[in-house]
DNA sequence: CGGTTTTGACCTGCGC
DNA sequence: GCGCAGGTCAAAACCG
């Protein structure tokens, strides 16, 4: 126990505080967003910014990506400490379906029960299949972010070498498992690190229209499809987005320290209070892509287009919008 | 009143 | 096998 596990840390202090174009780096679509990936997602340079668009970026930039191939269950070796910011390593499993039970028993279950009927639950042998993972740092006075979705949080825990405890959150949909954790990093406590993990199954939430509302992704656009590589795409509108929307869930900080390019971003907005008015079409279409067919390129855009305008092709955005 | 947050307990995986 | 740290549960508290 000490030199125990810095698990994070080196993940995120060995990312490039620079767009590494060519390596698994990539993505800078704002300034102070860092953006991790630990899907398996196989990003190829081709997918990644233009050269142009790099020049643009690469001045000022400090938003990168990082996409890691992760091989089913990696983490566990000390050379992958946590890809990302997660650290995680035995997170959710969860067969999206229905709550991994993961922890299956985890809370408080009956103590009569040994242990056995918990573990039933969680198949013995049975790994747990971890769930694609994005991570993106972002300098934010607030720890949660508001993303268009809507979460809620089960649990916290004190992160191990830092002082700034970890929120794990989960999409209040239902029917959807995605899960996030915040914390704060410890090296930079203006630096909250967001994590997701799975893929929405479902719009996110839709605000005000007087807002403008959110750029709800529609992804069932063939043209994203892709054979037997359809990846679902976790949170586009989250990580594309993010940067160009964050807000703080509570309260926006008048301070609030998202640089996002400061003029875009007023496509979301909290619908007041804590709630946010819940338009989204249930059950809608998933979010799919395909690296190898659709070049994802992320280059700063114009208030109007947000960062999806260069994801997400027109057709498929926020349905709600128009 | 319904939904969210808080918080302590419990479970699991992993390293030693 | 043990201990640690991470992750999850669920009851209670809180809030709009």
């Amino acid at each position: 126990m000490d030199g125990d596990k810095d698990t994070r840390d080196p993940g995120l202090t060995e990312f490039p505080t620079e767009p590494s174009w060519d390596s698994p780096y990539f993505f800078s679509n704002d300034r102070d967003t860092t953006v991790l990936s630990e899907f398996g997602w196989n990003f190829s340079p081709d997918h990644q910014i233009g050269a142009d668009d790099r020049s643009d970026l690469a001045g000022s930039s400090t938003t990168t990506t990082l996409a890691e191939q992760l091989p089913e269950r990696s983490s566990n070796t000390n050379s992958d400490p946590a890809p990302v910011v997660g650290s995680v390593s035995s997170s959710s499993t969860e067969d999206p379906p229905e709550r991994s039970t993961g922890s299956g028993s985890g809370g408080t279950p009956p103590p009569e029960t040994p242990s056995s009927t918990t573990k039933v639950n969680k198949k013995k042998g049975q790994k747990r299949i971890r769930q694609p993972r994005f991570a993106f740092m972002t300098k934010s006075e607030v720890d949660h972010l508001e993303d268009g979705y809507r979460w809620r949080k089960y649990g916290q825990k004190a992160v191990k070498n830092s002082p700034y405890p970890r929120s794990y959150y989960r999409c209040t949909n239902s029917k959807c498992t995605v899960k996030k954790r915040v914390e704060r990093s410890s090296e930079d406590p203006t630096t909250v690190i967001t994590t997701y993990e799975g893929q929405h199954c479902h719009h996110t939430v839709a605000f005000p229209r007087g807002g403008g509302g959110v750029n709800i992704i529609s992804h069932d656009q063939s043209g994203f499809a892709a054979g037997s590589q359809l990846m679902q795409l976790p949170p586009v509108s989250q990580f594309m987005h993010y940067p160009t929307s964050i807000q703080p869930r509570s309260q926006i900080s008048p301070t609030h320290n998202l640089t996002v390019g400061g003029s875009q971003s007023h496509r979301l907005v909290r619908a007041g209070g804590t709630h946010y008015h819940h338009d989204q079409a249930a059950g809608g279409s998933q979010c799919i892509i395909n690296p190898n067919h659709e070049p994802l390129r992320v280059v700063p855009v114009p208030t109007d287009e947000g960062l999806l305008g260069d994801i997400v092709p027109p057709g498929m955005r926020n349905p709600f919008d128009g």
